[in-house]
DNA sequence: CCATAATCATTGCAAATGCAATGATATATC
DNA sequence: GATATATCATTGCATTTGCAATGATTATGG
């Protein structure tokens, strides 16, 4: 087994190349973390998301979402406020400018994403989006049986 | 446009997801990390590569290289010298007790690998296969005309 | 109700990481 | 051949990260 060939290893090297991509675009550019700009992702659309649902929305642990959005509120990009119902929890809202900041960066993002995926052949990207999927039910289910995520 | 359709996010969870599984079993149970599992995997095969080879052969940069190859020398895994002909470079070996390693980690990753994509369908495999050919190529381009990787 | 356990978020600390600075060696220039 | 420049690897330092410990709040059992 060569390294290179490594079904695992292309994985992770495509996608950490992919990645790459994008953090040049918010994170160069704008100096968002990855954490951060999925919650601003997250919070631009829903608006307001408690940290139960923001668990159950990304793949953020509790200590990754508490760091970023501490971060975020610090640059007055979203807020955080506890909710009386259940104090334990925090509910986050996005500000005007963390609005607006997200408005600017999104098509640059999704740019960017397009520059790469358009210069693929359309029957490529079908082939991507369709292993990617099953890729993504095989993972989940494996994660059922062994545990952690 | 919704997160968790987002294509990039799509790629990075799966791809994050997938890695967790295989460090699971070399990182827990043998205590490695991605780089020096990387580096071992590389050895294992050539026995003895060079710095410039090894920046070539994987995504890892100099200082990555430095430091897991220090760690795994320290553990007796690798061997580091300095060739004579250019005293700037480094030659890495892999130790008796480094091969017997791998040999002993590769089944179980492969088997943990194997056990994900022989949940997927051949058609999906193939899928997956062909779409992330042509992703890494697609980014590869785009890395050419945007600098750095 | 009171005590105990459960469920959150946050914090502390050690390990890891990224980036710029340094050190070592080799190549180019005069 | 001495000096400047380029090419490596390593190290130092500030930041980030991961994990366990703590703190806050709520649910549960007597």
């Amino acid at each position: 087994m060569q390294l290179e060939s490594f079904f695992p290893y292309r994985l992770a090297v495509a996608a950490e190349a992919f990645s790459r991509q994008l953090i040049e675009v918010y994170g160069r550019t704008y100096g968002l973390k990855r954490e951060e700009w999925r919650l601003i992702f997250l919070l631009a659309r829903a608006q307001r998301i408690d940290s139960l649902e923001l668990g159950r929305r990304t793949t953020l642990d509790k200590v990754q979402v508490s760091r970023a959005a501490a971060r975020l509120e610090e640059k007055g990009l979203i807020t955080k406020t506890t909710p009386d119902n259940d104090r334990r929890l925090r509910v986050y809202g996005i500000t005007a400018e963390g609005q607006a900041l997200f408005n600017e960066i999104l098509p640059q993002v999704e740019a960017r994403a397009s520059e790469i995926l358009k210069s693929m052949s359309a029957e490529d990207r079908a082939a991507l989006d369709q292993g990617l999927e099953a890729l993504k039910r095989a993972v989940e289910g494996r994660r059922r049986s062994r545990g952690k995520g």
